[in-house]
DNA sequence: ACAATAAAAGACAAAAATATCTTTTATTAT
DNA sequence: ATAATAAAAGATATTTTTGTCTTTTATTGT
């Protein structure tokens, strides 16, 4: 298992593709995404909808139209994007799945997935959609396979 | 998205439940198992029955038969339940999911998550399969929702 | 107005994960 | 030997995730 399900995958590579490729202006279409981080297009087209409709990126449609992102919104942390998708369970949930599970009914693996969760949490709460741009318009960072 | 498969959730819980009913010897039947871990008992007979043919788990059918772990194995690490059941992706996978992220071709999240995976693998590394039997004995830990 | 473009929306399909049902095999006790 | 027990094995079913196809809507340029 990965840490994050395939869609999840799919949607921050393509938030980080948009932010860079739309940081002075423009829109991208999905085509250009879509090969820009190896992803199934209509796939991916659904993905995009859907943080649309949650206001996490922007889109136009019709000639000159596409995917692009507020620059206002840069500064946003990934973790929305992570909790848009996956849900917060990765950053609050039991590692062993149990409901219960908490400092006074703790599973035996409580508190050692606490810290590890926090650290999960802290890591894309501080790390923002934008802050790789300049390193992924220098081809610094790769979001293909 | 949660950190293990609900399939490696139920395996671990198992095998703490059968590390502990099991340590003084004796066996533990399937129906108690997953009475005991509030599971599905036909879907975790599948997957003890392939921790069991991977030599995790031991085994014995017919009357007074049912599951139980060689004591040698108590000090096995967890890890090697994970692995078994969701493989070595959350140790060792990019965080998005590319094939060929490495420290020469790093995605934008290659090094922070590389400390987590490895914050991930050092703790089911260290932590053995047997060492929360006292606790779960005690009913300090919970392996049931 | 009209044609071209590109995303949105809705329906559908395939694959994987999760769960259940049935039959078989090994073991034990009578 | 036989019946009872309990896991192993194989087949099937359901649900969720991932992926695709088609139609509609909004926007632009002519």
């Amino acid at each position: 298992m990965a840490i994050f399900s395939k869609t999840c995958e799919y949607a921050i590579r393509a938030v980080f593709y948009i932010a860079h490729k739309t940081a002075n202006g423009g829109r991208v279409g999905i085509k250009d995404i879509a090969t820009g981080i190896d992803s199934p297009e209509l796939y991916l087209a659904k993905i995009l909808q859907d943080l649309s409709r949650k206001g996490l990126i922007s889109s136009f449609k019709g000639p000159n139209g596409g995917f692009f992102i507020e620059p206002a919104l840069l500064n946003k942390p990934l973790s929305e994007i992570v909790e848009a998708v996956d849900g917060d369970s990765l950053f609050y949930g039991c590692a062993l799945g149990l409901k219960q599970c908490s400092e006074i009914n703790p599973c035996p693996l409580h508190n050692d997935f606490k810290a590890i969760r926090d650290k999960i949490h802290l890591l894309l709460s501080t790390t923002t959609i934008g802050e790789f741009n300049s390193e992924l318009m220098n081809g610094l960072f790769s979001l293909k396979k």
